[in-house]
DNA sequence: AGCACGATTAACT
DNA sequence: GTTAATCGTGCTC
């Protein structure tokens, strides 16, 4: 009944986790209301060895929550501004993470119309900041399951996508990072014109 | 207890 | 292209 995404599908590689995503819907429930879209574009964070994830400093507080079960949303502040969304995965005790980066809106478009301000809807949720105030994501959905039926955050099947329009790349905002963390191609993402006029 | 900095964004020139 | 906004986190003293 539940299309949410078990925890088998983010208990994998991160790499493929962060593949897998882009196409797929993420979906903000509130209330009864629907507020979705489809992942154009995410980021793989994954271990302690990659000096890009915060699991570079090992177990903390904060970072914790990466290495328990995957499917928790792992949510976190960045510039003292910005709320920051991503998904955790690998097996119990490896730490990895899916950061998501950007969304094409599909439903509840007046509510994120009203959270985004007078920003035009290109610029609804082209960035990981944005999609966690258009959708009203902050602090206290960090470690909340996905994969539950009662979940306020979770994924579902979206656009099937051709695996040729998926880009991948560097990392986006590391450049104090050092090599090979800093360049290794990491990052998804799936233009939008894509996705409007079909693949 | 203090400090430097960051997986960003919006509003500038 | 440049820059201010703003604070939790992890590290050093």
């Amino acid at each position: 009944m539940s299309n949410h995404f078990p925890e088998s599908f983010f208990s994998r590689d991160t790499v493929q986790v962060a593949r897998d995503l882009v196409g797929k819907r993420l979906v903000r429930l509130e209330g009864n209301q629907r507020i979705s879209g489809i992942i154009l574009e995410t980021e793989a964070y994954r271990g302690e060895e990659d000096l890009a994830c915060h699991c570079r400093a090992g177990r903390t507080p904060r970072t914790e929550i990466m290495y328990g079960p995957a499917g928790r949303a792992y949510i976190y502040l960045i510039y003292g501004m910005y709320w920051l969304l991503n998904f955790v995965t690998e097996s119990e005790g490896s730490p990895g993470a899916v950061l998501i980066r950007a969304l094409a809106p599909e439903e509840g478009k007046e509510k994120i119309s009203q959270r985004r301000g007078n920003q035009p809807e290109k610029h609804w949720t082209d960035g990981p900041g944005k999609i966690c105030i258009a959708l009203g994501i902050n602090a206290d959905f960090n470690g909340l399951n996905s994969c539950t039926p009662q979940a306020k955050i979770f994924v579902e099947n979206g656009q099937d996508l051709d695996p040729g329009l998926i880009h991948t790349g560097p990392r986006v905002g590391l450049e104090s990072v050092p090599e090979p963390w800093r360049s290794i191609p990491w990052r998804f993402v799936v233009n939008y014109q894509h996705l409007l006029y079909g693949s």
